[in-house]
DNA sequence: GATTCTGTATAGATAATATGTACAGTTAAA
DNA sequence: TTTAACTGTACATATTATCTATACAGAATC
C-alpha cells in the first residue's frame, strides 16, 4: 500500500485545497506524477480526505490554471504532456528564498538539527 | 537606514496579521530583537505597512499569547525576558520537514540552483 | 438506452480577515 | 497638576475566503 498522494493537515491555518494543490504540485515535479496519469476523481479523493469534494474540484482548477493539469467535464483529471515553463524572476526568487530563511530559522529554534535539513536539500535536488 | 523589521507582501493568500507574527518572530529568535527592546507601536508599524493598526495589534496579540512579548495598555510592546521554551513534539518536527520539502521543491521548479539554498541554510544554521 | 461514473455551476452558511470608530491607560511636556 | 500626545484595547461592521449542499451536464460502461 503505497503511501496517500495527499494528507490534509486538520486545524492549520492553511486552507484545505491549498494543502492540496501545494502537495500535488510537488508531486508533479518530483514526478510521481508523469504526463498523462489520471488523477483521482473529485470524489474519490474527497472521501479518503475527509472533504467535500467541491474543495477538491477548487483544487483541480487552481492547478489547470497554472497548467498543470487538464480538466474535462466527465472524464477525470489528467497530467498536463507540456507542463508549465520553469521561468521565474528574480523577485520571486528572492521572495522564496525568503521564505526558505524564515523556515529555516523555525527549524532552528525548534531545535531540528542541520543535518537533517541537508538530508532534504539532498533529497530534493538530487545530489 | 536599516532594512525594515517587516515586510508585508500584498497579493500574497497568507494574511497579513500572519506575515507580521511570522517574521517579528523570526527576528526574536535570530537576535535582532532583544530581551527588552521596544517594537514600535502599532500605528507607526501599521503606517510603515499600509494596513490597519488593528491588524498589527492581532500581530502582537499573538505574539503574546505564545510568550514571546509583553502587552500593557498604555505603553509599546516590550521583547519579553523568559521567551517561551523551545520545546518541540517529533510531529511537528515532522511537520516542519514536510514544510521544508515542499518549500524546496518549489525552489526546485522554479529554476533555484541548490547552491543559493545551500547558502542559505549555511547562513541560518552557522556554518 | 440506462446506469454510473465523471467534472461543473450556483447558492448559501460559516469563518477569517481587515477596517472604522470610540475608548482607556501611560507618558511627558506645559 | 493639567494637558496633550502617545500608547494599546474593544467592539461593531464590511468584506472576503473557505467550505458545503444540491442540482446539473458530459463521458464511459454495461
Amino acid at each position: 500500500m503505497g503511501k496517500a498522494l495527499v494528507r490534509v493537515e486538520e486545524g492549520s491555518p492553511v486552507p484545505a485545497y491549498r494543502q492540496i494543490v501545494d502537495q500535488i504540485r510537488v508531486h508533479l515535479n518530483s514526478g510521481v506524477l508523469k504526463a498523462g496519469d489520471k488523477l483521482p476523481s473529485v470524489r474519490t479523493l474527497s472521501m479518503q480526505l475527509g472533504v467535500h469534494f467541491n474543495t477538491i474540484a477548487e483544487a483541480y482548477r487552481r492547478l489547470a490554471n497554472e497548467g498543470w493539469i487538464d480538466l474535462q467535464h466527465g472524464c477525470r483529471a489528467v497530467v498536463c504532456m507540456h507542463q508549465p515553463a520553469k521561468a521565474i524572476a528574480t523577485e520571486e526568487a528572492d521572495l522564496l528564498c525568503q521564505r526558505l530563511r524564515h523556515l529555516l530559522a523555525e527549524m532552528r529554534l525548534k531545535g531540528i538539527p542541520v543535518v537533517v535539513v541537508q538530508r532534504e536539500v539532498g533529497a530534493v535536488f538530487e545530489r
